[in-house]
DNA sequence: ATGCACTCCTGAACGC
DNA sequence: TGCGTTCAGGAGTGCA
């Protein structure tokens, strides 16, 4: 569930908890996460300090003074628990640090923890192949453009591709792409410039109108704090079938798109 | 190179 | 009430 927004509103949450903070322990309680935790984690955050705590795509990244960056995803279910009174089952790493302690909570344990040299997100290999962030400057219409030139590929499925544009989920490309009247299955090469550029600036709205609200909590996310993102209720199409269409008073539907849930106007979006 | 089905995992929701 | 089934989905893998 967990999608650009929501990535960005725990890392907010982390920051002002985190930032400074020498870690005092970590212990790894289940390793067996999407990807094995790595062996040395604890050995080497325990004493390091905390310098700075940054987002790539849906990635987390929490960079130490030795040169190391802790990096997260909350794959699915994924979330930290802030000072838990006891710990639960789930709770798969805690990390202990001078005034809080935090444990990394992933029932399905789609969610994964690296340890990567180097601090600059852009050097991390882990996540070289990614695309632009969405907010940046650096994407708009014409990367789109570029991505889907001859693909025959449905667009829903080009902006899932973190390749292409890095940080976008199930969720937000079908708000996304209602916003920019585009149907989801439509071939990408076969969409003009100019509807690419809007859709460029359709996921830049939704993406910035989402960190605002906090993100969406359907299932699984909460901020750091236990709050609960907003966003959900601003859905206009997403989890709404059958309701009508903020455009035409159509009725939304969903279909399934590439075993993605998938919703749309179908009157609105061409 | 491209497209796409499959896979991992668990809990919630649903149907009988 | 209780059981079994379905669904949710990020992203890597493997095949056509």
């Amino acid at each position: 569930m967990p999608e650009l927004p929501e990535v960005e509103t725990v890392v907010r949450g982390l920051r002002p908890l985190l930032l400074g903070q020498r870690i005092a322990q970590v212990e790894v309680r289940r390793g067996d996460l999407r990807w094995p935790v790595p062996a040395d984690l604890a050995d080497r955050l325990a004493g390091a300090r905390i310098i700075a705590l940054g987002r790539r795509a849906k990635y987390g990244l929490i960079s130490t003074d030795r040169g190391d960056t802790l990096v997260f995803h909350l794959g699915m279910s994924g979330r930290f628990r802030l000072d838990p009174d006891r710990l639960l089952p789930h709770d798969h790493v805690v990390i202990s640090a001078s005034g809080h302690r935090l444990a990394f909570h992933d029932p399905r344990r789609f969610g994964s923890l690296h340890l990567v040299a180097g601090r600059a997100a852009s050097a991390l290999p882990l996540l070289a192949g990614l695309g632009p962030e969405p907010l940046d400057a650096a994407f708009d219409g014409a990367v789109l453009a570029r991505a889907a030139a001859g693909r025959t590929a449905p667009i829903k499925s080009l902006l899932l591709d973190q390749r292409v544009v890095a940080g976008i989920g199930n969720i937000y490309a079908s708000e996304a792409l209602f916003r920019a009247g585009i149907a989801p299955a439509r071939a990408a090469g076969r969409i003009a410039g100019q509807r690419l550029a809007r859709l460029a600036d359709a996921v830049k709205a939704v993406l910035a109108e989402a960190i605002a609200a906090g993100g969406s909590s359907l299932r699984d996310h909460v901020a750091v704090s236990g709050e609960l993102g907003t966003f959900q209720h601003q859905f206009r199409v997403y989890g709404r079938e059958g309701e009508a269409c903020p455009g035409c008073g159509g009725q939304i539907a969903r279909f399934v798109l590439q075993s993605r849930a998938t919703y749309a106007c179908r009157r609105c979006q061409r």
